[in-house]
DNA sequence: CTGTAAAATCACCCAATGGGGTATTGCATC
DNA sequence: GATGCAATACCCCATTGGGTGATTTTACAG
């Protein structure tokens, strides 16, 4: 019961070198080794890892958008990316897309098979060089976007029903139609739900509603 | 030159043992080990720690808003925070706050040495499970809010001195006025701006110039 | 049970906004 | 000289948002 592993690496020095690593260590097998994306569907059903190892630059698809790709058909593969310091831009990316671990392109051998290991059980190994950017991020005016409130709107059950049909798209008119009352009782709970989320327009509170998924 | 730890810890057994551990260790000495945050500016100042041994739950103070206080009268102190499995919510309150590492309440000794050389040296280590629940957060609902984009929107000069007076709140008259534009002309330019930063009201445009800072 | 508070309903006024289209001028680049 | 884009301007008109005020129903505490 090894634990599969495929590669993802345009540098064919490095992509031998991992295999040959995986295939010498025991417990792991390297089930395949691709210089880039260009197959990547057969290539991932045909050597059916439980992990990849996946480079961010290669020709073509990045590892990025590969890992986005892969995940959508292969929920259950863990992908670990192999990130350079002064990345923090594809860091985020690749965060976004649903990586599961980063590890440093020159960490040593051991710290590899350790973090293929931890992924594979469902951990998520981050080498600290990508912790501290991580952390970096939550210090800075991004926390402005996170968190701004805590989503305890306290919206009536009414407010939800209009809310839930604004999200919909349907305008005043129709969403007094469908809720059996009248035009301006509907502008009327609108206006109780933007003071309430601390909205200005709609799409504002569209926004707000989907991502807080209010309901 | 051994690196100087304090420790703050609320369990007067895990305390003990947490000093008794840095005593014991080649390189590291425990200036001080103290049960809550009651007295932490002369705490902090006497033992002169260059890495500080955060609980989270704490009687007072909690650990979230020690580690803000101190690191504002003292920003090169590193924290170290200690938590639990199930507090996710801490977790972010804790990143949020400049904590610089993540270890958990059960790692084994060596694992904390190891997270306080880390931090010492500028690192950011952190727990798997830590790092997985920072993962999850940017693969949520949260992701809408980070790099939805690129910040290049490609808006002409003209177009940034409209969005900026949007930003301060003018309204198409008063934009035109002080543009000695047209009123007409103003709303040609919002609609443009509209297009390129893909929104569909003035809040979010406004929202969207403040956050990526568009100037 | 009764009063008060909050929720839900409706109405009217009016200014501001947003979306669609069209058109002219000037500048730059190819 | 054609094409494209920025900047200017105008028109039409539906929708939205803010304010104010009012009635009815529901719910909860005293």
């Amino acid at each position: 019961m090894d634990i599969r592993v495929a590669i993802f690496e345009d540098n064919k020095l490095v992509r031998d070198a991992l295999q040959a690593i995986l295939n010498g260590t025991e417990g792991y097998t390297c089930t395949g080794a691709f210089a880039d994306g260009s197959r990547w569907m057969q290539d991932v059903k045909r050597s059916e890892p439980d992990v990849i190892l996946m480079d961010i630059e290669m020709p073509g698809l990045n590892g990025i958008e590969l890992s986005s790709l892969v995940l959508n058909l292969f929920p259950s593969i863990k992908i670990l990316i192999q990130t350079v310091f002064n990345d923090t831009d594809k860091i985020f990316k690749a965060l976004c897309a649903g990586a599961s671990g980063y590890i440093l392109k020159n960490d040593p051998p051991h710290k590899y098979i350790e973090a293929i290991t931890q992924v594979y059980n469902g951990g998520s190994p981050m080498s600290p060089v990508v912790a501290k950017k991580v952390l970096g991020f939550f210090s800075n005016k991004n926390i402005i976007l996170i968190s701004p409130d805590n989503n305890d709107y306290l919206l009536s059950s009414r407010e939800k029903d209009i809310l839930r049909m604004m999200v919909e798209g349907e305008n005043y008119k129709a969403i007094a139609d469908k809720a059996y009352i009248s035009y301006e009782t509907v502008r009327t709970h609108v206006k109780h739900i933007y003071k309430k989320l601390h909205v200005a327009c709609r799409s504002e509170a569209v926004m707000k509603a989907v991502q807080q998924s209010i309901h």
